[in-house]
DNA sequence: AAAAAACATGACAGCGCTACCATTGTCAAT
DNA sequence: ATTGACAATGGTAGCGCTGTCATGTTTTTT
């Protein structure tokens, strides 16, 4: 006689029998309390709270064959941008009855392309990517995922399915017209990390710039390393060094804007006077800064609270109205800005 | 005839009947490939490769009543120390077959009681959890779970099982003794939050200055808000206010040192020569700012590393020698404590 | 050469839950 | 009184995998 497995657990029908009903009842009351009589279930949340039962989950999916997990994959998670999102992602799940399933792809295609294959075998509720870039076999995996999919952090045509973001040319657009009627010329334009966003804010700059004229290559310093403060004094350096008339600067993130000014001080250089300087994201700091720093407010918190918003009504049945949802942006200009 | 409720998936048995053998065989090359002949080995893989065969994880889960997944509880995802611990714990990861899944207490005892009953009830295989304030529910929980467990942050006396982190006490203690050297009288010391890591910073302070004399109560301003730059600012301009004569500030992190200094800018106070600031954690700006500023490093990234490796190290069986380890700190002198 | 040990493989029975249908009882409509 | 609609509940059969044994085969030991 071989030993049943008893793993000493409470099960289902620990608490159907101290209910007096049948298991399926029980979960029944669990997922749709509403077709199971008020006296049952009454008598099965007692019996559930008497016995400290929990369902296992990994029993509830291979029976149901679905999860209520929802799996996000972003870049990095130092990076303030995806660190802001990400808060907003979990301000928004929190208080359903969904989790959330965290990968981190490192700015790298093949690893979110590994880490989706992994994600999807589980049967996730949904799906959260970044951006608009993925992998052609990413891109596959995505469009015959058999739950709802949104991409965030940026708008564009030809959605997977759903979309929560702003464009980041706009945007970038927007922020170099400001410098523009502030009287700034000869405007640079500094990058690092060079990942699609940051490829589209360039081409934001270029479509500023066009409308005042050519554009000067020698004006756009980028670097491929991670962007950081320190690397924004020796972009910033860079630039000076190829163009010393330099006027003004659009920084593709607040790190480097930081690291301008702070360069900018130690070499003597007048902000907003001899040099104008602008960021992107407009993080905390910037309107903390001597002088306060220009930036470009962009909604990040805002992105991941939607994004999870849209994905449980989607996931429920409830698809939204409007598939692709554009957050938009706001130029702040403050004093590094006010020649 | 009921019709089976077939999902179109590829499951074990279809690569067992692929390869021509056991559906048990199958399983076993894939967890223990060296208990299987070489030329089923081969047989299985070519046939795993042909289907596209992905295990299910739901029904391992079942069936083994074991998972490959790491739950991890941190009190936020935007803080900078907490997001460069995850980023050294998905670095940890990466490569190995365990999953993350992680959970934001927002800096709430009962919110990681609750995300440590859901973790739980997925009967994880190791556990990381953050510093040493649990609530007696949530210790209890961790003193009888069947894995092990990681308290990461700090170090102290009882672990629950495994700890990897520093004395908050003695590195700010450390800090203020280097002000002290430096030549400075009259230390105030700035905290937001009030976490217990901030706590246990406070007390260094008030150790290192009871070694010069007594502690002024009106040199500590605190508050409970969420660190920020600007409220560093605000929290110096306080201090100020209370004690005009002041000569140095300890900053329970490197936000509020920033703040700090951008408030003496504005006050035209000098610093080094008129104010000392000294931060905490050490993040990359600080090396960068107009003066640079002084801080103690903290190994944020090797914290999420190590306490992976141990964990993964006794899920394996082969338990650490040392259940705690200290990574210690290092005070960083940087000129704005240059007098 | 016989016995013992090690290896390779398979049969079977669940893990805890839910989908799918079947059954029973109740009530309004015919 | 008969019918049908509906609500409440239950029986059965898996979901895809692995733990536990059992069996047959090869290698090693004495």
């Amino acid at each position: 006689m071989r030993k049943p497995r008893k793993t000493g657990k409470v099960t289902l029908s620990d608490v159907a029998l101290a209910a007096n009903v049948s298991a399926i009842t029980v979960s029944r009351a669990l997922r749709q309390p509403s077709r199971v009589s008020p006296g049952a279930l009454a008598r099965i949340e007692k019996a559930v709270a008497d016995l400290g039962y929990t369902p296992d989950l990994a029993a509830r999916a291979l029976a149901s064959r679905r999860t209520d997990v929802i799996g996000a994959l972003i870049p990095s998670v130092t990076n303030n941008v995806f660190a802001d999102v990400l808060r907003g992602i979990y301000n928004g799940i929190a208080g359903t009855r969904y989790q959330l399933q965290l990968g981190n792809t490192r700015y790298s295609g093949l690893e979110e392309e590994r880490l989706l294959r992994t994600f999807l075998s589980q049967r996730p509720a949904g799906l959260i990517v970044s951006g608009v870039d993925q992998t052609p076999a990413a891109r596959q995996m995505l469009e015959v995922a058999e739950c709802p999919v949104v991409q965030i952090m940026e708008t564009g045509p030809d959605p997977v399915d759903m979309m929560v973001g702003f464009s980041h040319r706009d945007a970038a657009r927007a922020a170099v017209e400001h410098l523009v009627a502030a009287g700034y010329a000869r405007i640079g334009f500094l990058g690092a990390r060079m990942d699609p966003r940051t490829q589209r804010r360039l081409q934001g700059y270029r479509d500023a710039i066009e409308g005042t004229g050519a554009v000067d290559e020698g004006l756009i310093v980028t670097t491929l390393q991670a962007s950081s403060v320190t690397l924004g004094g020796h972009l910033f350096g860079e630039l000076v060094g190829r163009r010393p008339n330099v006027e003004a600067v659009f920084c593709n993130n607040d790190d480097i804007a930081l690291g301008t000014l702070f360069e900018a001080q130690r070499r003597n250089i007048a902000v907003p006077a001899q040099l104008g300087i602008c960021g992107f994201n407009d993080l905390e700091m910037m309107a903390a800064t001597v002088q306060p720093l220009s930036s470009v407010v962009t909604h990040r918190g805002r992105m991941g609270e939607d994004c999870v918003a849209m994905l449980i009504e989607a996931i429920e049945g409830r698809r939204p109205a409007r598939p692709v949802v554009d957050l938009g942006f706001q130029v702040v200009a403050r004093e590094s800005t006010q020649r």
